[in-house]
DNA sequence: AAGGACTGCAACCGCAGGTGA
DNA sequence: TTCACCTGCGGTTGCAGTCCT
């Protein structure tokens, strides 16, 4: 994505004012980051006229925040942070903000990005609003089961505990929040119950540097193994891990809830359910 | 090979809340 | 109290890259 700025055209300019838009420039990325550096990152329009550039205070301080403060951590959104999100979605709703918090290094942009893209994509397929009981459902009893297996399965036994049951909550329970991180840490611990700080650069280390641990491969990989979305693109006549069926053969939301309830029952034998 | 469809993400927009004069 | 300005947030858009037919 950073060739898509690099190569596109020169940003425009405002008709009326002198304002540039559109995608920044090196040129214009090396004044902000010096600027910035020297008089510190708040007040954004007093930034913006004093540089030169000829941008908005917002604009400078969205490129800021979301692409050039030092600490953002680009790359795939790893397992952990999978089930972070959908975790604090299920609590908060659409505060990317806040989800951000406990996300070090990832913007809230970047989260929200994560979440049309991806997690709004299957309830799309699942025929069904995401904010929807059948989308909650779906996402509580498969997909954050399946990470939980994901993020066991990666990890050494000797340094991660199983995740158990108690992580999987009940629908009428509310989740326990867990605390903000202080920055450049992650902390993951989807029991709470071993709270550990884990060093970014460490989990980034583990984790997302493996372009196959996305969303996409956590719901897919188990059935079809490609690597490749089963549930966004092809999986047309095949069963995926949202328990629905692609193309026309589309399940009506009465058919997912079915499947997954029946889905449900197996995935108990490995989580109880309290 | 070509072109249309789809995807991912950077950046913009509008609004609300905070702050200070 | 009011007004102007600034900041932050969530929603939306535009577009390059990728995939599919």
């Amino acid at each position: 994505m950073e060739d898509y700025e690099r190569n596109s055209n020169s940003p425009t300019h405002d008709e009326d004012s002198d304002i540039r838009k559109g995608p920044w420039t090196e040129e214009e990325d090396a004044v902000l980051v010096n600027f910035v550096s020297i008089h510190g990152d708040a007040r954004w329009n007093h930034i913006a006229r004093s540089s030169g550039l000829k941008r908005t205070g917002k604009s400078c301080r969205l490129r800021w925040l979301n692409y050039l403060r030092p600490d953002v951590r680009r790359g795939n959104i790893t397992l952990e942070e999978q089930f972070m999100i959908l975790k604090l979605h299920s609590l908060w709703g659409n505060r990317w903000s806040k989800i951000a918090q406990y996300l070090p290094g990832r913007t809230d942009n970047e989260i929200k990005n994560y979440w049309r893209t991806r997690v709004q994509k299957q309830a799309k397929h699942l025929r069904c609003d995401v904010n929807s009981n059948l989308f909650k459902e779906t996402m509580r009893n498969v997909w954050m089961p399946r990470l939980v297996e994901r993020i066991n399965a990666q990890s050494s036994p000797a340094t991660c505990e199983k995740v158990e049951s108690t992580m999987i909550t009940d629908p009428g329970q509310p989740i326990d929040v867990p605390s903000p991180v202080e920055p450049g840490y992650v902390q993951f611990d989807p029991n709470h119950h071993n709270q550990q700080l884990v060093p970014a650069s460490a989990l980034s280390a583990t984790s997302s540097n493996s372009p196959a641990e996305t969303l996409s491969d956590v719901q897919g990989g188990a059935v079809n193994g490609s690597g490749y979305d089963p549930v966004g693109q092809t999986g047309f006549g095949e069963f995926n891990d949202w328990g629905c069926v692609g193309g026309d053969n589309m399940w009506t939301s009465e058919e997912s809830l079915w499947f997954l309830q029946d889905q449900f029952c197996h995935e108990t034998t490995s989580y109880s359910y309290n």
